[in-house]
DNA sequence: GTTCTTGCAAAGGATTTGCATCCTC
DNA sequence: GAGGATGCAAATCCTTTGCAAGAAC
C-alpha cells in the first residue's frame, strides 16, 4: 500500500489508514480514535497520535492548521499573510499587495459571507533551503 | 485609550496592551508574559491569558490561527481551502477552483520558496448570518 | 458601594513519553 | 532475531477555572 515510506505494515496502522480514507471533514485525534475502536477495540489513543503524526510527515495526509498548538497574538496590524516553512515550522510576515492575491469578498457559493482572507504560503525558508541543499 | 469596548483600564492591562503594540512577530502568552512580568513582577500568567482573549474578541488585536487548539487531519485530498466562521468556528471546504485565486509558486521576495497555498476564507456562515439578523 | 480584575492554586484537556511486550521484516 | 510498533500509565504542556482580595467606575 502507501507504505513506500518506510513504515511496517500492522494492523492498527492499516486499519487507520483505511477509515481516515474514508472519513470526511476534519477529525481530531479523538474522533479517529473512536472510529478505529469500533474494529480495534484494544486500540490505544496513543497509538492512534503515533500514527497520524507518522501519516503527516510522510506527506500521507496533511494537517488542517500548520501552526496550531499554542495561541500567537497577530502583532502586525497591516493587511498581510503568512510565509510557512514546513520544515522549522517558522512563520513570517509577508504584505498582502507584496503577495498580490484577488480575493473575492462577499457571498460566495454555499451563502458563506467572505469578510477576510487569511493566506498560509506553504514551502521552505531561505535558511532552510541552504540546509537542504 | 482603546478601552471603548467596555474594559475597565487596569495598570495591567495597559502595560500588556502597550507591550503587545510593541513586539513584533506572534508572540505566545509565555513571551507576553515574560515581557509584561519585567514591568510589573507580580502579574499572573493567568491575568495575561484573560486580557489576551479579551483583546481578541474585541477586535483590538487578531489571532494567528483561527483554528487552533487540537490537531486536525486533513480527509480531502482535492486542492481546495477553507470557509472558517468566525462566529461558530465550523470549517468548510471550497475547491480551490471555485474559489478561484491566482497563486504564485516559486521564488518570493526574501527567498522563500513557495509550495503550496492554505487559504482560510473569514466570515459568516449562511447559518450565522441567519442568527444575526 | 458595586462591579470588574487580579493573583493564586488547582483543575482540565490535549498530547507525549518511558518502558515492557509484541509484531513485522 | 533485530528493530520498529503497540498499549499502558505517568508525565508534560497549554489553558482555564474558582475564589478571595483588591482596584476601577
Amino acid at each position: 500500500m502507501c507504505e513506500n515510506a518506510g513504515l511496517a505494515v500492522t494492523h492498527q496502522r492499516h486499519v487507520i489508514y483505511e477509515i481516515l480514507k474514508n472519513m470526511h471533514g476534519h477529525p481530531s485525534p479523538e474522533e479517529v480514535y473512536a472510529r478505529v475502536k469500533r474494529r480495534i477495540p484494544s486500540i490505544s489513543l496513543a497509538t492512534v497520535y503515533k500514527n497520524l503524526h507518522l501519516f503527516i510527515e510522510s506527506g500521507i495526509f496533511h494537517e488542517v492548521s500548520l501552526h496550531h498548538g499554542s495561541l500567537r497574538v497577530e502583532t502586525n496590524h497591516r493587511p498581510h499573510h503568512h510565509l510557512v516553512c514546513t520544515r522549522c515550522k517558522s512563520i513570517s510576515d509577508i504584505d498582502a499587495k507584496e503577495l498580490g492575491l484577488a480575493a473575492k469578498h462577499g457571498k460566495l457559493p454555499g451563502g458563506f459571507l467572505a469578510q477576510r482572507y487569511a493566506v498560509d504560503v506553504l514551502g521552505l525558508c531561505a535558511e532552510c533551503q541552504r540546509k537542504a541543499d
